[in-house]
DNA sequence: TTGAAAGCGCTAACAA
DNA sequence: TTGTTAGCGCTTTCAA
């Protein structure tokens, strides 16, 4: 009685057994008004607030889903982005945001609430262990979370992979991992194919990442297919590889571009295998003297806000990061609607292309 | 042993105590390296992840903060942000979109995790309950919670109070409750004296909301307080009352003043309690062949990001949404490290007048 | 419609 | 360093 009050205060001041206290939260309408009307007051009376993990423990689930993501804070992205824009930086909204935001609704309109964690530390404890461990369900960005700890947790729930690879792995792996991606090979195909043929580009160069991103390779696949189709070199490697996918990176980038333009003098085009990428490289590429498009076309990838406020407004290809959660959570509803577990499901969304000023087109729209 | 592994499955196949188990994942240093080893194999070889809900019932705390807020979707906002800006209306970040990423980062820094809950229903299974519940500590944005929930939520954890007033009620009320606004009158204050002393404007109008909203009745306190300095009439009412704070609201206020403008014609400026309703003036009186700011000035309050996009740009107050998260964090730790519950706590954090172009400043700076 | 009783899986003393 | 033993506060049969 002294503590924080249980079912055993109420029921006690109610005159009725616990399980009838119970019964008041779960389901109200199993239990005759006028009992339910004591037990509410003496609730009231008491401060009595029902323990979440009391009720988990009991029922095993929690009405809670999870999202995991990266510490997603690329220090110039924000940086840079508050000096283009120092009014108002935070302006900007990041992926993990707009994933947010696309899960907090879905998972709303199921009735669950959503538990968010940025990975920290790895570890026995890690944050991601302890959101496994609230949650009926989860998602998880792409390379958050070590491959071995994944392997673990989607044995005990239903985990669903965002934005990452399909699942490439080997025996006893993830296998049992459901997928959402977007199509990000297609997107910088069409991408590729509109340089190519509605600005009349031959001379294409594509700047990747260094580090073994799924999505930038995925990208560049887009834009060798463009390029094969169009019966222009199809390169093995793309022609530069950033060491960080950042504007500072992308700016080093284009230096080197720039200082490296042989005798045929500079590409027609570039195509960054991101936003960020691609924002770095027009400011570098201001600071040279360089005009966009006119000197050369630029092109990102991801849609990021940003890219509506640079100069020249950045051409790129838009993820539909939203939808993306919102397909995540109806994934995961699905998974714990089944009685046995069925066959992995991998999703692709679509993109889309996203024409402004940097490549030559005229209009933002 | 069949269905989800636990301590006693892990325990016994590492041929520990399942106090054993238990230690190596809350204080693996205790444990002989050995034998943790062991118990971390067997984890993984069974799949365990440990229950939060257990945990969270054994030990009394659950290591997670949460946030309840309004369900925030202005039908409107987001429509009319999409036809300012079709291309991608997803780029604009909410309020709660903010406070969510203030929130996280500073809970992440003290390692909890959040768990995020738009108000739904109300009623005794209400999600706010369901999210206190669950949470060691919980900020709730102003007026998302009925106050009466609110009464008994804050007796058993600490609850923080965002962005409303200061808890203006009688005994036994929401005494206990920490609070967190921002300088709503000051900001209006020193926007209206911009208007008046560095662009010498005299004849002002101040829209304020029908709806009783806190905020807007301190914005336009904040307004009076600056006539009066200035020696102007002072108004002992809003000029206008839109029936929603909304873009549509905002329109049609600015339809009726030019309807209803007398032989002193239009005011020479125009204060609207919010951004919402200041763009959807802004269309209007582009619709009605007025200009902004020669023909009138017009400003807003809040600082969304959509103010910096519509022409022309917006004049406001900024708020400090993501600080709110921070602060609301740091205060709900301190509270949570008091053995015994202090005095409530009132926080109000600074805003900043943005200048732009709809009050006849030059440059957005 | 209500009650009694047996756990749910873990932590936290306390012992050993 | 490790094991034993009570609970933590609720849900859930099963009876009444």
């Amino acid at each position: 009685m002294a503590g924080t009050p249980t079912v055993y205060d109420v029921a006690g001041r109610a005159g009725v057994s616990i399980a009838t206290v119970s019964r008041v939260y779960r389901s109200p309408e199993s239990v005759r008004e006028a009992t339910r009307e004591r037990v509410l007051v003496a609730a009231r009376e008491l401060g009595y607030v029902p323990s979440g993990s009391a009720r988990g423990l009991a029922s095993r689930s929690t009405g809670v889903l999870g999202l995991c993501f990266p510490d997603y804070s690329d220090p110039d992205a924000e940086s840079e982005a508050a000096a283009v824009d120092a009014d108002d930086d935070h302006a900007f909204m990041l992926y993990s945001d707009q994933i947010i935001r696309g899960m907090e609704r879905a998972a709303r309109r199921h009735g669950y609430a959503l538990l968010i964690a940025a990975s920290l530390t790895g570890g026995p404890e890690s944050l991601v262990a302890k959101v496994a461990g609230r949650v009926d369900g989860c998602a998880v960005l792409a390379r958050t979370v070590p491959t071995e700890d994944l392997e673990v947790i989607s044995r005990r729930l239903p985990v669903v992979m965002l934005a990452g690879p399909p699942e490439q792995d080997g025996p006893g792996g993830l296998d049992r991992l459901d997928h959402i991606e977007v199509a990000n090979a297609e997107g910088q195909r069409e991408l590729t194919r509109h340089l190519i043929e509605d600005h009349g580009l031959r001379r294409l160069t594509f700047v990747g990442g260094i580090e073994d991103s799924p999505d930038a390779e995925a990208r560049f696949a887009g834009f060798r297919d463009a390029c094969r189709a169009a019966g222009l070199p199809v390169p093995d490697e793309p022609d530069l590889r950033a060491e960080l996918m950042t504007q500072a990176g992308g700016a080093r980038a284009a230096e080197e571009l720039v200082d490296r333009a042989g005798p045929d003098g500079l590409p027609e085009g570039v195509l960054f295998a991101n936003d960020q990428m691609a924002v770095g490289a027009l400011h570098a590429l201001a600071r040279r003297g360089l005009r966009v498009p006119e000197d050369l076309a630029v092109t990102g990838f991801d849609g990021i806000p940003l890219g509506r406020l640079v100069q020249p407004a950045l051409t790129t290809v838009r993820q539909p990061m939203r939808r993306l959660g919102e397909e995540a959570v109806e994934l995961l509803v699905r998974r714990l609607a089944e009685e046995q577990r069925g066959e992995p499901e991998s999703l692709v969304l679509p993109v889309e292309v996203v024409r402004r000023a940097s490549c030559g087109c005229g209009h933002e729209a």
